[in-house]
DNA sequence: TTTATCTGGACAAAACTAGGACAAACTTGC
DNA sequence: GCAAGTTTGTCCTAGTTTTGTCCAGATAAA
């Protein structure tokens, strides 16, 4: 079968139909016929039935073609190169960083208003009946439904949070069984794990090292943070929960990330959480902000302040910051914490 | 004795009948058979009253067939390919797939990577690389192609499995950091957890509830379980970990299960163990077998006789026996235990 | 009996093709 | 800075091919 084998040199042999070169380049069907038309941008080979088929080396240059029109080129200047003086054009205008504007745009976040709070009311009482009949099936579908109905942090933040603290407290009071708890735990583990992977990722973004501390073994707040930085922008390093000071700032120094964000929940008072915290901040780069948020971060408001780590009200908060932070206009708040990186 | 020949290979005996094979493969009853009429995509047995009788093979065919259908194939493209073949043009396709946002791609050479060989060592190698050196997107990337060389329970038995308990050994070893492992078995738990659902429910598969005891804190085993199990026709009830007996009873019992699958991994020899057994097996129907898998099963052989639980020598054994029961099913007692609606 | 599957064919929806229209965004010339 | 022209993405129509679904009458299984 050599006849559809990627081989090292680009394959000129035509195979692909318009559909799939749609879909790996990210144009429409629409417009590479449009282009081809106008400027004969690829001229692909046809079947017996006049059916496109284009060739690696044609959606390698529409690739290309895309990109540079990204930099800002215009089609008609780019359209009769050859591949490689695309690949010179390409690579000349991406060391000029012209993808700053770019950037802003693709993730600009889609800004569907919060749903009212008596529907949102009425999801997560869905939600919770779904549990107690462990119908799993319907919980999943809930779950997805509610996604497209807003905004990724809006669902985070008026679905998912009411919806774990729901849970925990009718498990506390007994209303709900430790069984239920546990399969709606195990699912949405599954399922908030998935959402930092609806976004593509292109290498350049700035890394956060997302965790919970030494004693902190629920996940699901850090988990929720990387699928929102996600959103924006953000490379979460996501590494699970219960990490050791020494190895949260191990890896942050490894992956050279601009950040890093902590969950804190239960136990509250847990000893530990004081030692690992002033571990943490010592071993890090002073410019490396902390962020540390969960329900049982107030417990350490002082703390959080002596250490002069960041204490976010709420997700919203912490996506700012993150932001702010992204865009080099971040500026921290008095730094106490120089003395003690030594 | 199944040993890894069998089970790498996929099975072409005859034996699923067409409403099976539609299930297993979310594809509907007629469009299979008009495939089958128009371009042979799979030529099944038949029994000797003419009925189709399909293969593990077909089914992983018409499987591949569907993704590459999905990323812009045409049928008649792929419906004369080989399962190599196809499997082939499902893994390149899925290597591009970086779907809509090819937009922020900066420029990157994409024919740097020919393929991959082959064999699952190498694969693994591959990925304790990407490990080390912090590479999430490699890490991922490495898995989703590993899942379309193979049937998914020949990647749980070649792959995941080796791949788990070289983390484990490395990082005992001090040859990999706790960050490392915390990372990879962070993203193991949320690719493993997400498998299950490649399947498509009808609402009709016998339910099995899957988790580990109290004291047993490691859920992937537990995971791939519920992956395997979701392949061969079954709905599992996924719990996590640390589930007190008293719950996992509770919740056969609420959801129907038909049968009970425990993980056994670390601490060996918690004191729980055998208290916990025994008090589920006291609690349980006594139709409803307990299977006992994992690293730590053997440490309880003796207990796990004593009290009538089944303990399967590989993965591939547990997919045999519940294959039986399930098919029990057919011949035995129908219990429309609880049809889902839809 | 009722339900599931079989065959062969009909039909409809979806996808593709060619040619062209249109409006928004961008350039150019003054 | 404004008007006229150009570029470019999207959409429309109408005809063709490809693909998914449905039907009827017969046979087999539950």
């Amino acid at each position: 079968m050599a006849t559809l084998e990627t081989i090292s040199s680009v394959d000129t042999s035509p195979r692909h139909p318009i559909r799939l070169v749609a879909n790996r380049t990210g144009l429409t069907v629409d417009l590479i016929r449009a282009w081809e038309k106008r400027y004969h941008v690829v001229e692909p080979a046809r079947s017996d039935t006049k059916r496109r088929l284009y060739s690696d080396y044609d959606i390698e240059r529409l690739r290309l073609i895309r990109i540079a029109k990204q930099n800002g080129r215009r089609l008609v200047d780019v359209a009769p190169l050859t591949l490689e003086a695309l690949r010179d054009v390409v690579s000349e205008d991406s060391r000029y960083e012209v993808s700053q504007d770019v950037q802003a745009e693709i993730y600009r976040p889609s800004w569907t208003s919060p749903l009212e709070s008596s529907e949102s009311a009425d999801d997560i009482d869905a939600l919770l009946f779904s549990v107690q009949t462990m119908d799993q099936h319907r919980f999943d579908q809930l779950l997805q439904e509610g996604l497209v109905k807003q905004s990724l942090p809006a669902f985070l933040q008026t679905v998912i949070g009411p919806l774990l603290a729901e849970i925990g407290e009718s498990t506390r009071l007994g209303k709900m069984r430790i069984a239920h708890e546990h399969m709606a735990t195990a699912h949405l583990r599954t399922f908030i794990g998935a959402l930092r992977f609806r976004e593509t990722y292109t290498g350049n973004e700035p890394k956060i090292v997302i965790t919970t501390p030494t004693g902190q073994l629920h996940e699901l707040g850090a988990l929720m943070v990387a699928a929102l930085v996600s959103v924006d922008g953000w490379l979460p390093v996501y590494l699970g929960p219960n990490t050791p000071a020494d190895e949260i700032a191990a890896c942050a120094m490894q992956s050279g990330a601009r950040a890093v964000s902590l969950s804190l929940t239960y136990p509250a008072d847990d000893p530990r959480i004081p030692t690992e915290l002033t571990r943490l901040r010592s071993q890090l780069e002073s410019k490396i902000p902390v962020f540390v948020g969960g329900s049982a971060a107030s417990h350490h408001h002082e703390l959080i302040n002596r250490l002069g780590l960041l204490s976010p009200k709420s997700l919203d908060d912490l996506r700012h910051s993150l932001n702010m932070l992204r865009d080099n206009r971040f500026q921290g708040i008095a730094i106490p914490w120089n003395r003690l990186s030594r």
